[in-house]
RNA sequence: GGAGUGGUAGUUCAGUUGGUUAGAAUACCGGCCUGUCACGCCGGUGGUCGCGGGUUCGAGUCCCGUCCGCUCCGCCA
């Protein structure tokens, strides 16, 4: 409805004034909501009365299909009404702080001279690990785009031209499987810097994220964020993201259950690859049998076979005030030790993992989160970290060699270099890190290798051969032998940041028209089927009919 | 690829150990009321119970398959 009034009034003069956002609201169809803050037939205060002159009706509306005051309307309803969604209060709140995040992150970037430069989407299959969605190509029959997973290598190049300090609103795309943080098509805030090193980066983006935090939530991080190294986060939290929320940590003992007779817990002790670790709970001693079981279904989704615990009902009485079904397994030297390293007092349960290091700390890593999700035991407000250190490369059994943690183009720590292509591989450290807010990592990067002899050498540990190198990447090797200066940058996740900020508990929550978690559009009905002729055109022809798959 | 969970009027849900005309609220339509604002009162329309098959005298309910939403593992920074 558009509401003529008397422009000499004084309704008029306030109404000009208004919150655009609520006339815009009325202006769609919903002038019978109860606007906010008030509770009953009184005018509230700061409303204001419209005595009408005349009265437009300029557009009707369909009932809708769902009340846009119900919270509970189920996802596919919503998203199939996006356009209807989208005008609720809430969803309005989201997408406008989203806007403030990007427009904060932007200037915060624009005032230290950072130039905005947009990169291809059309590109070509970039070795991010990932699988890449393809676009065929008309011109090129039987050829293929990809979309870009990240501008990576674009933005190294950006280096090498000279412009110094780069950053994008990056649109990336990634073909796997979706979560309630992961989306195929996202944006990430991509930077990169030249003739820097880690601090400078670390400094920039620290005062980066304050700013933005600030500014957007009028929150005040601290000065620093503390820093803890890769190694340090798996043995204390299981995790390389920690969320530094939780008190709770886990406590290494594998060297105590080495000797034990209790086959369980010496195995993975004495097994290079293993670990047995504890999870001390400060007062959840009175957890029941029934929980204790809920958990232990909950660890065995991360292959975790079981789920010890020892209950400490009195920690003066010894081993007699402790209660647990594997005591009987070990020594009471080795029982004690453990309680005393782990920290355990009276009324605390301590939980154990004894498997691969990998089972282990992912399924106490995760039990960590849980419990304390549980136990209401996760502190308030907003908790950063960086992670650095990590390794450069890790051991993919499946394929039988080593793969890039974070991608091929990552440095190595200056003084682990030497220790590339030697039985010492797996231990280099990289100049790579991420930064972790409660637990979610927001972002990452690394400073790059900018010589193409170390790039060669790299590659080569990574199993990537000269052809497989410059039929992939052949430009960006290229590139790196005209002078390319000393760069690293760094990419955040700003869906996730936003979903964070905002709090929602799902990244399609600040993502106007999401995807579904099969990858598909309610609203649109994409994917959907072509044209035979636009397939002709683009030299493609499918292996079934459609006839013939619903069949 | 796997595990869990859900799918019943437009919407949100209920539906007992399988039992005959599948309910409620809200929305919608009609009437009444007219300073209402989650208005109120009266009446009404509206459902292939996701889809396909099976068991049964009988299936929303049990079994098998399949599709879709969500959460998670794998995958993915």
């Amino acid at each position: 409805l558009q509401v003529v009034i008397d422009p000499d009034t004084e309704a008029a003069f306030k109404l000009a004034n208004a919150a655009r956002n609520e006339f815009v609201i009325q202006a769609t169809g919903i002038v019978r909501d109860r606007p906010e803050g008030t509770t009953n037939a009184k005018m509230a205060t700061g409303m204001i009365e419209l005595l009408a002159k005349d009265i437009v009706l300029l557009n009707r509306s369909k009932p809708l299909p769902f009340q846009l005051d119900d919270t509970e309307i189920s996802e596919s309803v919503r998203l199939k009404y996006r356009f209807l969604d989208l005008r609720r209060p809430e969803m309005q709140r989201r997408l406008r702080m989203r806007h403030e995040v990007t427009r904060t992150l932007r200037r915060f970037l624009e005032d230290l001279d950072f130039v905005e430069v947009e990169t291809p989407i059309l590109t070509r299959s970039t070795p991010e690990g990932a699988r890449d969605y393809l676009v065929p190509s008309r011109t090129y029959p039987g050829e293929f785009f990809a979309l870009p997973q990240s501008p990576q290598l674009f933005k190294q190049l950006l280096m090498v031209s000279g412009f110094e300090r780069y950053y994008q609103v990056a649109r990336c795309f990634r073909d796997e499987d979706l979560r309630a943080d992961r989306q195929p098509e996202f944006t990430q805030l991509d930077i990169e810097m030249s003739f820097v090193d880690e601090e400078e980066i670390i400094t920039t983006m620290t005062e980066m994220v304050k700013t933005l935090f600030s500014t957007v939530l009028n929150e005040n991080l601290p000065e620093t964020f503390p820093r803890i190294t890769y190694a340090d986060s798996m043995a204390r939290f299981g995790t390389d993201r920690p969320d530094m929320r939780i008190k709770l940590e886990l406590t290494d003992v594998s060297d105590l259950m080495a000797g034990v007779e209790f086959k369980v817990f010496s195995g993975p002790a004495k097994d290079a690859n293993g670990r047995v670790a504890a999870l001390r709970v400060p007062g959840a001693g009175s957890l029941s049998r029934k929980q204790i079981d809920g958990y232990t279904e909950f660890v065995a989704i991360y292959g975790a076979k079981g789920l010890a615990y020892i209950k400490v009902n009195d920690i003066d009485a010894g081993v007699q005030g402790l209660q647990s079904p594997i005591l009987k397994f070990l020594p009471d030297d080795v029982v004690m030790q453990i309680m005393q390293r782990s920290g355990a007092q009276t009324g605390d349960i301590v939980f154990f993992g004894a498997d691969s290091a990998k089972v282990v700390n992912d399924a106490l890593g995760a039990l960590r989160v849980k419990i304390a999700e549980d136990l209401d035991m996760v502190e308030a407000g907003w908790a950063l970290i960086w992670v650095v250190d990590f390794p450069l490369v890790e051991w993919d059994e499946d394929n039988n060699r080593f793969q890039a943690l974070h991608h091929p183009f990552t440095a190595p720590r200056i003084e682990d270099e030497g220790l590339l292509g030697t039985d010492k591989t797996g231990e280099t450290l990289s100049r790579a890190y991420d930064l972790v807010l409660n637990g979610s990592e927001i972002g990452g990067g690394s400073l790059r290798i900018h010589d193409s002899a170390l790039q060669q050498k790299v590659l080569d540990v990574l199993g990537i051969g000269a052809e497989e190198a410059e039929n992939k990447f052949g430009f960006l090797l290229e590139g790196l032998k005209y002078g390319a200066p000393p760069h690293g940058g760094m990419a955040f996740g700003l869906d996730r940041v936003c979903t964070m900020m905002v709090g929602a508990s799902s990244i399609r929550d600040v993502i106007a028209f999401p995807k579904t978690q099969k990858a598909s559009c309610l609203l649109t009905s994409a994917p959907s089927d072509v044209d035979d002729t636009q397939l002709r055109d683009l030299g493609i022809k499918l292996r079934k009919p459609k006839a013939e798959q619903e069949g």
